[in-house]
DNA sequence: ATCATATTTAATAACCCTATTAAACAAGGT
DNA sequence: ACCTTGTTTAATAGGGTTATTAAATATGAT
């Protein structure tokens, strides 16, 4: 492997090596990890299979180093929005936008991190050594904290238990998009109407939210 | 197979048809359809990977057999709480609450249906094909339909359309369900502590759903 | 006791899968 | 031109997978 190419963004490099990832992440995504095989990661590339392993060695590890760049992308997204210095209603509103733009333009990662982490204990093992421990990751949630906590004292909003707004946030877009096959198939939509869709629900979560909060 | 058997309660029955079905579902459930052989089906069952094929012909069939069988018992207990005949505010907080405790004696369920509808077209179509278009269904959503717009009309609730608000209950009732095993593992949680949860959980959004209902 | 029917097993065909190995091929440096 | 280093392929070991088949075993009815 060439170590001294200048081109370090994996998406824009098209070496076999970076076309083997995108093309794993994408059937990873499409799929998941267990209906997935080298094989096909190798044909849908052109390359023969040994390829896949000479570079990732094995399969899990493949999927290990797309898994841990996905969180690693997803978390930045909820660390940046706390960055937000306005009031805390345009925080909050601020926030959700942010995810739903961000799921919008990857609308599979919520089910891919979902799929792997729910029946695999030992990816959840591997995500808390790596991630949750990490004092970066806490001290976005107690920033978190303390902003609503200030806020509640001064009497500005509602009460409400720090982790059950975020749950709640949470749930509502996440779940928006984990349900949106099933949307557009079950409904018969277009995907411009899908596009729609997503707004109109974006706009109701930040009020519903909104709502929640009012004192 | 014999078809005067007066026991039809399948989980009561222990014929090998039944132990095998159950022993499905249980994997299934656990580690989804891909990661799920017939031969470990087999294995834990306690027979031979024919007979799994003898009575289900394929691992389709078996699959799609207990995949029906729980999305059917889903809408049961949707549809079952849309007959409440109180005021709009108690029937909410019956709705929420009938919702999580069948997903408490069932918490692997919303994965299991979401795994298998997310990431494969084919089972969208047997499933629109098979219950979307039943009146029976439909029948369920109008009715909810028709009963939250009267409710607006008399100026008791605000407003929020039918599909908004049935979206919001449902992401934030299987959304603590999907995240539970995040959840208890990440934060070290003990089982009991689990409950306590999702208890505390429900009373939550309950009172969220009514703060958004309110006029 | 016999016979039909239902259940269960052993054996196997015909795949597909991961991972490794040795050999072929490229490219750049000297 | 040659050698080194990195890339790619063909071949294959050693599994596991679904599904079918024929043969063995139970069960119940007559």
């Amino acid at each position: 492997m060439n170590m001294d190419n200048i081109i370090t963004d994996k998406t824009a490099n098209d070496s076999m090596e970076s076309r083997i990832r995108d093309v794993a992440q994408e059937l990873f995504f499409r799929q998941g990890f267990a209906a997935t095989s080298t094989t096909q990661i190798a044909k849908e590339v052109g390359c023969t299979q040994a390829l896949v392993h000479y570079y990732y060695r094995t399969k899990e590890n493949l999927f290990r180093q797309i898994f841990l760049e996905q969180i690693q992308a997803a978390l930045q997204v909820v660390g940046e929005s706390l960055l937000s210095q306005e009031s805390f209603d345009a925080f909050i509103e601020q926030a959700i936008s942010l995810y739903f733009d961000a799921l919008t333009r990857n609308p599979q990662l919520p089910f891919f991190v979902l799929e792997e982490l729910v029946n695999n204990p030992e990816r959840r093992r591997y995500l808390r050594e790596n991630f949750v421990k990490k004092p970066s990751y806490v001290m976005i949630y107690m920033q978190f904290e303390a902003r609503l906590k200030h806020e509640q004292q001064a009497g500005r909003i509602a009460r409400i238990e720090p982790f059950d707004l975020m749950m709640t946030i949470a749930s509502m877009t996440v779940f928006t998009f984990l349900s949106l096959p099933m949307y557009q198939d079950l409904l018969s939509r277009t995907d411009s109407q899908v596009k729609d869709y997503i707004l109109q629900r974006k706009r109701e979560v930040i009020r519903m939210v909104k709502k929640i909060l009012k004192p």
